[in-house]
RNA sequence: GGCCCGUUCGUCUAUCGGUUAGGACACCAGGUUUUCAACCUGGGAAGAGGGGUUCGACUCCCCUACGGGCUGCCA
């Protein structure tokens, strides 16, 4: 089995299309299918490299791989052109004279006499004898009684009457093919078996199978998912704020949440809400897929996240970071910092639900001394906490290194001032991480190591 | 205007004729705690409206309302 996501490089790849294409890649990835990526690139005013570019940066970054290279519909021009005049010979389709200008105004005038807007071409019967030496489209010689009806795996059986639909324009006057017949070219030739897109192109589904039946090909399996809405339920767009891809990776979100959370947007698998990958190829399935439009949640998405962030691998993470950092033009780790990010990361994973909150948590392990304590942290080294600090620092020289032994070693001293050990731990903290919020400090310690530790008790105390 | 699709807690959803309508996020209360989180326990919270069909409808049918899509020699 083979899907497809096919979108139009005109601008930045919207959040949107990065479901549907994770959708078409967990359907395929699960299997053993083929992912094939299609760029719509006939529209030559509105089409960008740089927007292909986006596109394929964002695809990337969400973890979806593809099969093969992109194709480009431009590129293939002449093959629809080829099929249209195939379509032309086998009495599939006809030349149509009728200049635009002639048709607008019927249907300008049909509209405002409230009369069906329906055009049919007098070409349609018309004796190529009779053929004027002057510019033509082809279009398509689409049934006009019956039923056109697509077994939508989403949307279920949907029925038009062949009389409501009119023949569409397969190839312009100019020679170049329009969506609609570029579309089921490609999906033919390209082996696609499953085109799982968003609903917005249920409607074009009853035209693109009448050129499926006019060519004789096998009409693929259609899945027509509702779009995602912004939180007021209306479409999303820019105005809910972020809709691009790379915005939601700048946000610091990982993308193993991103993939998490979006699967779940419109389909589901009984209770289950996190999950890795491979449970997610493995369950997906396209009668999971509801009908009803999703809309979009910033909470529940963090929450996502924050729970793919404490199951992630230390080495994948590390990767998720690094890639933030970049997106967002950040300086790269030091090599040191990676060494010291590493070990510090099970410390940070759990509590933390975007990558900028673990680089937040990992900060004592990013540091380098002196530390030099934010304000809020300033206010727990004070004269006494200091002294304290100094009197714990003989018991840390001696301790075995564990949790126990230390922080056995901070409630001895914290009893004998009679204080309870939460400040003492400001205090350790202050000294430790410069902040008053960071992992455990006895595991902090832990990942420090003896000397780091005391030098920095040390640069604190005075 | 015509055609097509949709409508379960605030949000994402389960249910596929018989359930005290389940789970998750969020929210509220309590617990745990060296900070922030996380975590644990408990709580409130839903079938758009109206007709049918049926012994019995969230589930099937019809109408209405409200959303959305298509209706191009755009994609």
């Amino acid at each position: 089995m083979v899907t497809r996501f096919a979108p139009s490089p005109t601008g930045y790849l919207h959040i949107g299309g990065a479901r549907t294409a994770l959708f078409n890649w967990l359907y395929a990835r699960g299997r053993g299918g083929k992912f094939l990526l299609r760029i719509e690139d006939t529209d030559r005013a509105r089409s960008t490299p740089e927007a292909t570019a986006a596109i394929l940066r964002g695809l990337a970054w969400l973890g979806l791989d593809w099969d093969g290279e992109p194709v480009s519909q431009f590129a293939r021009a002449s093959r629809h052109a080829e099929v249209a005049r195939a379509m032309l010979a086998r009495g599939a389709a006809y030349k149509c004279f009728s200049p635009p200008e002639e048709i607008e105004a019927f249907r300008a005038a049909a509209r405002a006499e409230g009369r069906s807007t329906l055009f049919l071409s007098p070409w349609r019967e018309a004796d190529p004898a009779t053929h004027p030496d002057a510019p033509f489209a082809i279009r398509l010689k689409a049934p006009r009684t019956g039923q056109t009806v697509i077994e939508d795996a989403v949307q279920g059986r949907v029925v038009w009457q062949n009389a409501e639909l009119d023949d569409m324009v397969l190839l312009r006057s100019d020679g170049t093919p329009t969506y609609m017949h570029a579309v089921v070219v490609d999906d033919h030739d390209m082996g696609v078996t499953h085109i799982i897109r968003g609903d917005d192109h249920l409607t074009n589904a009853a035209r693109q199978a009448q050129i499926y039946a006019a060519m004789g090909w096998p009409l693929p399996v259609f899945a027509h998912i509702p779009l995602i809405h912004g939180p007021d339920g209306k479409k999303l767009s820019k105005r809910h704020g972020a809709v691009g891809l790379e915005e939601y990776q700048k946000m610091g979100y990982p993308a193993a949440g991103l993939r998490n959370y979006l699967a779940r947007l419109g389909w589901s698998h009984g209770d289950a809400e996190v999950f890795s990958d491979a449970e997610a190829k493995a369950w997906f399935d396209l009668s999971g897929i509801g009908r009803a439009p999703a809309r979009l949640d910033l909470r529940k998405l963090e929450y996502v996240c924050g729970r793919q962030i404490a199951l992630a691998e230390d080495g994948a993470l590390l990767g998720e970071i690094e890639a933030f950092l970049a997106a967002t033009a950040q300086p790269p780790l030091t090599a040191a910092q990676r060494d010291a990010l590493l070990r510090a990361l099970h410390l940070c994973k759990e509590r933390a639900r975007t990558l900028p909150q673990v680089l937040e948590m990992a900060q004592f392990a990013l540091a380098s001394r002196p530390i030099v304590p934010e304000p809020r942290a300033a206010a727990a080294l004070d004269d006494v906490s200091r002294g304290i600090l100094r009197e714990l620092t003989p018991h840390l020289q001696n301790a075995s290194w564990t949790r126990e032994a230390l922080e056995a070693a901070a409630a001895q001293v914290a009893e004998g001032r009679g204080m309870a050990l939460g400040r003492l731990a400001a205090s350790l903290r202050a000294a430790l991480a410069g902040r008053s919020v960071s992992p455990s400090v006895f595991d902090m310690m832990l990942v420090l190591g003896r000397a780091e530790t005391l030098a920095r008790i040390g640069d604190a105390a005075g």
